[in-house]
DNA sequence: GTTTGATTCAAACAGTCGTTTGATTTATTT
DNA sequence: AAATAAATCAAACGACTGTTTGAATCAAAC
């Protein structure tokens, strides 16, 4: 039966490196079958249609990446057990599975984030390719983070979760933020020295005193 | 001579909305133009082509917060003199122009941030006209950083700086950053409560002490 | 060796896109 | 009122989009 699945990993190989060299939405199928060397009817025969397509392309990199932050997770909970878990490592472990794919494969880093930047760019149906794939780890690690921080209301506790979901944006992004040339974006690069600079910054956010405590209302 | 601007800023008005409500890339000429009850070539008799009144849409939003952040900085550094300027201070001057948008008129950030998002999602020349108008702002806030947080160096500074701008990132995107219903974003909703939430988390990790040590200048 | 199913192929489909044209209407100036 | 410039209009341009079709090619099973 199947054996001929060179053409379809061909497919997603080159359509994934195209929508992150040029963007998902400049891409056509034209494009993708042109440098795959394939023929045009091929996309729709491996996969239905071209964001059948996108979808495939971008779970195949998200995945594992979640699974592995959720791990992670389970691990540091086994350790702590009934104790207090520890707030950096919790950071870390949300963090590095990500971080370290910024330093070791910008091709991956680079079609997440172009996931990432599209899903709220457009309107479209590509959000529940990602809600599906995040959904899990985020409540997971609210849960976690509520634990270790027991002085913070739920209110404040998911801004200050979603300050750094912003962080860790910011570190994903790739370097062009600033005009290019302005040396904003040529600084150090590798996962220890990002993550030596990012946890202090995040655990001190996240332990400051929470402003609050205006009445008894939980405040959500 | 010129009276009829009418037309011109109804086109602004209507792809303002479209844009920010659908994205840009899903919204052609003849959506605008049918919604602005105009004809398909005014958009070329008065902006010349679909990128130029992009760029208008945009400049239109974007220039005043700007401005806006850059007179606030200006007050403060006048206040302070050649004493230390205050952090927090510092840090609102840079957050608060841009976050009350984010409270006041859900359109304009709705605008901007689609810009933000389609600026990284694509590889298009609209980066150039986001460039162009924080450019500015960016550098001299980060010297006025720099001298505010003088036991950083320029590499820590930098990334802390980063983070910051993703923190404003979160505060700034729309509800709809975890799947619909999953009550991450129907948080508190005003602007003192937020900016009384984000200044403490920013001082707190901009005054971290830093974890590298490596030259002469030993830290703390 | 023929049959069967999976894969590839060239060609066309109907639609939409941004842009242009040239005539027509509207407003301002002389 | 005549002349001039600004603005609007309907209609078409060529190019490109995702998708479909039906025949050609290939592999393995009988």
């Amino acid at each position: 039966m199947m054996e001929a699945t060179d053409t379809k990993t061909k497919l997603l190989d080159v359509a994934e490196r195209l929508f992150a060299e040029k963007g998902i939405h400049a891409i056509s199928l034209r494009n993708i079958i042109s440098e795959a060397e394939v023929n045009l009817a091929a996309i729709h025969y491996h996969f239905g249609s071209k964001e059948a397509l996108l979808r495939e392309v971008f779970s195949r990199r998200i995945k594992p990446v979640n699974e592995e932050r959720l791990r992670r997770l389970d691990e540091l909970l086994a350790v702590s057990g009934n104790a207090k878990t520890d707030l950096a490592a919790l950071v870390r472990a949300f963090l590095e599975p990500v971080v370290r794919i910024r330093f070791e494969s910008p091709n991956r880093t680079l079609i997440i984030m172009k996931l990432v930047h599209q899903l709220q760019a457009d309107s479209g149906d590509l959000r529940e390719v990602f809600y599906d794939l995040v959904e899990g780890v985020i409540s997971r690690f609210m849960d976690a983070f509520g634990e270790a921080l027991p002085h913070l209301s739920t209110g404040e506790l998911f801004w200050r979760f979603k300050f750094m979901l912003g962080v860790l944006h910011m570190i994903m992004a790739q370097p062009p933020i600033c005009k290019p040339g302005f040396d904003f974006d040529s600084v150090e690069l590798d996962l220890e020295n990002v993550t030596n600079k990012v946890v202090p910054f995040l655990v001190a956010g996240f332990e400051a005193p929470a402003t609050e405590a205006r009445n008894m209302d939980n405040g959500i």
